[in-house]
Parts: C-alpha cells; structure tokens; sequence
DNA sequence: CAGTATCCTTAAAGATACTG
DNA sequence: CAGTATCTTTAAGGATACTG
C-alpha cells in the first residue's frame, strides 16, 4: 500500500496525472464536458471552432483511452455518438478549481 | 472581483497553470526544491543527472520568470547561485497532492 | 561554478483531402 | 454524421562546444 516517494517518482506520477491533461484541446473539450454535460462530436465540432477534425477525434480518443471520457456509439444511420464524462473524470473539476486558486493567490510581480 | 468563465476561459486559465509546470524538466526540479529545501546549480546537475546544462538553466530561468523559484546570487568567485521556492511556490506541494489524490482515485480499466 | 551559444532531432500539431 | 489518411509545419528538447 504505501510507497517510497523520491523526488524523482513524485515528479513521475505527478507528470503521468499532467500528461492526461496536456493536449493542445484537451482541457476545452474537459470544460466543455463537465456538470455532466453531454455532447455529440458535431456539437464539440461547433463549440470549439478553431480545432481540426482530425485533433478532435485523436484528442478525444485519448480522453477516452486515459478513462476521463465516456463514448456511446448509436448504431443509427446517420451515425450518432455522444460523449460524456466519466465519473471519475467528473471528480477532476474540483482538482482543477484547486490548481485555478492557486493561480489566483499569485503574488503581483 | 468576479469573473464570468466560459468553458473557453475557465481552460484558457488553467491552461496557463499547467503551463508553469509543463517544461521536460520542472516537476523534477521542483521536487528537489519542496520543503525549503536549497539547492545549488550543481547540486540540481547532481541531483537530476539526464539534465543537460542548457535545459538546467532553461527550465530554472522559467520557473524564476513564474514566480516559483527564487534565485539567489553571491558574488563570489568561484560563483555560487542558490536556488529556493518562493513562498507561492511553496504552496503549489499540498495543490500536487490533490492531484495524485485523483490519480489515485482512477478505477481500474 | 554556473552558466551561453549553436546546431540538430523529433514529436505534436495543423492543413487538406477523402469515406463508411 | 463522425470520422481517417497523408503531408507539412513548428516548437520543444537534446548534443556539443565554449566562457566570465
């Protein structure tokens, strides 16, 4: 259960939580998602305007692969996918409300 | 005082946060720097041995630029520079946490 | 000791076209 | 509607050499 923390695998696991984080959309998409919001590929297509088809999809199948985003497929035709978040991706909000006080306590330069 | 977040402005913000951590190097650095700990430019070449002299002071220079890292020099000769966590800096420790909290709280796949 | 300067490599992202 | 495939661009990082 417990484990040895250097400052080397400290930084490790905290860089492994950042790296779910860090695509270029990643946290737009996230917003876009949280509060239990449900959005279909065309409406995050609509609400980010700038992002590719291509960045949507890989950035979105990597939300998914990481376990912070859930993709139900409708066997309809048109195709119909609609992607939510996971519970536990859910939980991720008030993390970063955590790391935007911070930012927020920031002395003045 | 208040703010009005979008989805776009809420991950603009913490976009930003996440920036000041981004680089190969920060998170390693920082942890050799939580807990007051004081470390010499090459304590930290000690301490992180894949580190190349140019990312060492790159990433130092950054963090110093954020408002994370103090940078103190004496003027000696030979030189000697110390590096510290500024107050703000400091306090990002108990904000990582969180963040492994939730890494932790991730169900198995 | 504590850095710069320069050049090179590589992964992420962007642009564009195509499809079941 | 919801994607792939392919090619090009760019910025971060790495290697190496030099210095006050």
């Amino acid at each position: 259960m417990s484990k040895t923390y250097t400052a080397a695998t400290a930084a490790a696991d905290v860089e492994t939580t950042l790296n779910w984080l860090a695509g270029r959309w990643k946290l737009i998409i996230l917003f876009h998602l949280f509060g239990g919001q449900v959005q279909r590929y065309s409406d995050l297509e609509r609400l980010i305007p700038d992002i590719s088809q291509k960045m949507l999809a890989q950035q979105l199948r990597q939300l998914e692969a990481d376990g912070l985003v859930h993709r139900t497929v409708y066997p309809v035709v048109p195709p119909k996918v609609e992607y939510r978040l996971t519970e536990w991706g859910q939980s991720l909000c008030p993390v970063l409300d955590g790391l935007l006080k911070w930012q927020n306590a920031k002395p003045p330069v």
